[in-house]
DNA sequence: TAAAAACCCTGAAGTAGCTATAGAGTCAAC
DNA sequence: GTTGACTCTATAGCTACTTCAGGGTTTTTA
């Protein structure tokens, strides 16, 4: 019933390192060692690990994890932050989908301005790059 | 004709500490100083920064951005690589936006999942999440 | 039974692309 | 002469890990 790290990385497609970096940082709780001081993981570590690799399989941070997590283990609460921490990683996600398009619309047009045959010197591409109109507002 | 860096940082919209982090570096070349040790940018050193900026609202890396301006600092070559590059980085984008398309619509069938008058006890989220069979095999 | 291979341990440093902080110096205006 | 805006260096911090050095343990194989 009880698997040693290199196991339960196996079983969620992790690595050993990424296991103990999450102990680490206390997203895991310690486990037992065994007599040569090796972790030992039991039912429970092994289902909150999988709660959390497929949260971070839906690209949350770690600390919206650490909500989530909070959640479970307080059973009584109402879940009402559940959902709002959702639509807010989805909302989040709507705006990366937008900005990549826009993004891709950009370089494509960047792309078009060399024929291929040039020197650097004369390169469509790096001149654009140089004096572009392109917005860089938005960064900071 | 010579600016102080924090005219150059409002002019290339990013701070004073990003410009400094790119001399680091050695993607800008170290500028001449002011009798009082302060920075002075002349035309040419601002022209590679906007350059740099406009890459970097390409969403292009460091690493990359090194790798055209070695190209526009020898014009003599043949600038074939800097189409490979942009056609790798537009590829790149395209998986990017699979990737999040594809995370949205895990998204909203979880979020399906709460009715939102639950307690975090039998929230269907957090269920889903301990359990769910989506992939997170493509993580490492 | 011995040795090789596979597995595990800790602690510290490295990654990208900055951002933030501390503590100090410079320069123009009032 | 002092206030305020600007700049300087050096160092540490951020996310989510990854890599490394230098060791110990367990299992497999000869």
């Amino acid at each position: 019933m009880a698997i040693r790290i290199g196991a339960l990385a196996r079983q969620t497609h992790c690595t050993v390192e990424t296991i103990r970096y999450y102990e680490q940082t206390g997203l895991l709780p310690e486990p037992l060692r065994t007599a040569g001081n090796y972790r030992l993981y039991h039912a429970e570590h092994i289902e909150r690990l999988h709660f959390i690799r497929h949260c971070r399989a839906l690209d949350m941070s770690l600390e919206e994890i650490r909500v989530l997590l909070s959640y479970r283990d307080t059973p009584q609460q109402a879940c009402d932050e559940v959902n709002g921490l959702l639509d807010q990683h989805i909302s989040k996600l709507d705006q990366q989908i937008a900005d990549l398009l826009q993004l891709k619309q950009r370089l494509q047009g960047l792309r078009s301005h060399c024929r291929g045959e040039n020197t650097a010197e004369s390169c469509g591409i790096l001149q654009e790059l140089t004096h572009c109109s392109c917005t860089t507002e938005k960064m900071n």
